[in-house]
DNA sequence: TAATGATTTAAACAAATGATTAAAAAAAAT
DNA sequence: ATTTTTTTTAATCATTTGTTTAAATCATTA
């Protein structure tokens, strides 16, 4: 890939690279999760980038090839906000609950079709990495967590309750209502604003709602 | 369609008509709601329910009109359901919870792609059928619910909150766990008959997690 | 400025895919 | 038994779609 010593160079001269690389990996990142894989196609994502189709396999070989980076992306940063957040030894269970609804409700505001990408994609694994590898960081950080959970249980401070119903229940209430949002906003007579400040509501009432459904 | 006479008859005739029209949408309906329009090819759902490529269009004239009938089917008795239960006058929000909570865990456990199907479905509308319609029952029976709500909040028996919230809540911890099924039986060592256990535990806690959500 | 390398384009190719056709086989009606 | 209708098939068509090629333009450097 020659191109890249002049992209370097670039970088170095600090000028900012709002390159067709990245406007090819906007607008195929906006289709892709909105509309999956297979529906979304080559000539839309060069159109939507405002570039020649040939450019997209210039710069990324395929269609496959852009996927797997973009989603690779999406997901580094997924995985690693919940696994820096759960494996943390110096925040109780409550804590880790604050923070994680806090942190990801942020997330999904700014990133609309993130939360529908990353449930998709955990749904279709089947083999995929994502849910692979027995050892990786998020498996280890989740049972420092489970652990802390079982723990409140043991010293009767919660109820006896699987961890995995608390896991669901955490990550369902910080994700599904983006995941339901047109209904929301049809349904309900919701706009956009105030969906957004029902989900600011959120950050703080989850926790709060967490708290009520464990505690005796 | 000539066709039908026939089918007619055997109907008539009490015949088990599992006829090819039935094999064809059945599996084009695991094909679907597994894979989504795109994905599913016309050869696919041929091979899946052995029949001949062309058998297909002779029966639903187009892979189109054919994804349009199963989801109108699914989308029926989703809708129905919902319908039925949130129009009652007779029954108060939390039997209503109640049986919500009961009836759906149980198509979903029958029905295993039917969480996934719906939420995308909700997702990606914008003009959609499913989501319009401001007249239809689901609006109607939806709004008997929310004042329910709404005058246990007036009588003081619950905490004020705003009835998009009750209805995320209670809608997702009824169908996310579905959707993040795959999830669970890998990170959390879940196998399929646990993974059964623990919705049915869902039918009896949720209603409870709700109710502790909104008291005092 | 000339030359070299990077970027972009228009055009074309090949495979996949949705749909059709014409004819054969099976079933039903006469 | 014969005819008609329904069902099924193999082969083919036409379009879409992912990818490639070869050439043109632009930028950088010697």
């Amino acid at each position: 890939m020659q191109f890249q010593n002049n992209k370097l160079a670039r970088k170095l001269n600090n000028e900012k690279d709002y390159s067709t690389e990245q406007k090819i990996k906007e607008a195929a990142r906006t289709l892709f999760t909105q509309k999956g894989f297979a529906e979304t196609k080559t000539r839309e994502i060069a159109e939507k980038s405002g570039i020649n189709l040939a450019l997209m396999n210039y710069y990324f070989r395929s269609k496959q090839k852009l996927y797997d980076i973009i989603m690779e992306e999406n997901m580094a940063s997924f995985k690693q906000g919940i696994s820096d957040l759960f494996g943390r030894t110096d925040l109780d269970a409550y804590q880790k609950i604050e923070r994680l609804a806090n942190y990801y409700i942020d997330e999904f505001i700014a990133h609309r079709d993130l939360p529908m990408f990353i449930v998709s994609t955990i749904y279709s694994s089947t083999e995929m990495d994502f849910v692979n590898n027995e050892q990786d960081m998020i498996s280890k950080s989740r049972k420092v967590f489970v652990n802390q959970i079982k723990d409140l249980i043991a010293q009767k401070k919660i109820k006896p309750i699987h961890p995995a119903h608390v896991i669901s229940n955490l990550i369902g209430l910080i994700i599904f209502p983006f995941m339901i949002g047109p209904l929301l906003k049809k349904r309900a007579q919701i706009n956009e604003k105030e969906f957004v400040e029902l989900m600011m509501e959120r950050r703080q009432l989850i926790p709060v709602w967490i708290k009520s459904m464990l505690e005796k």
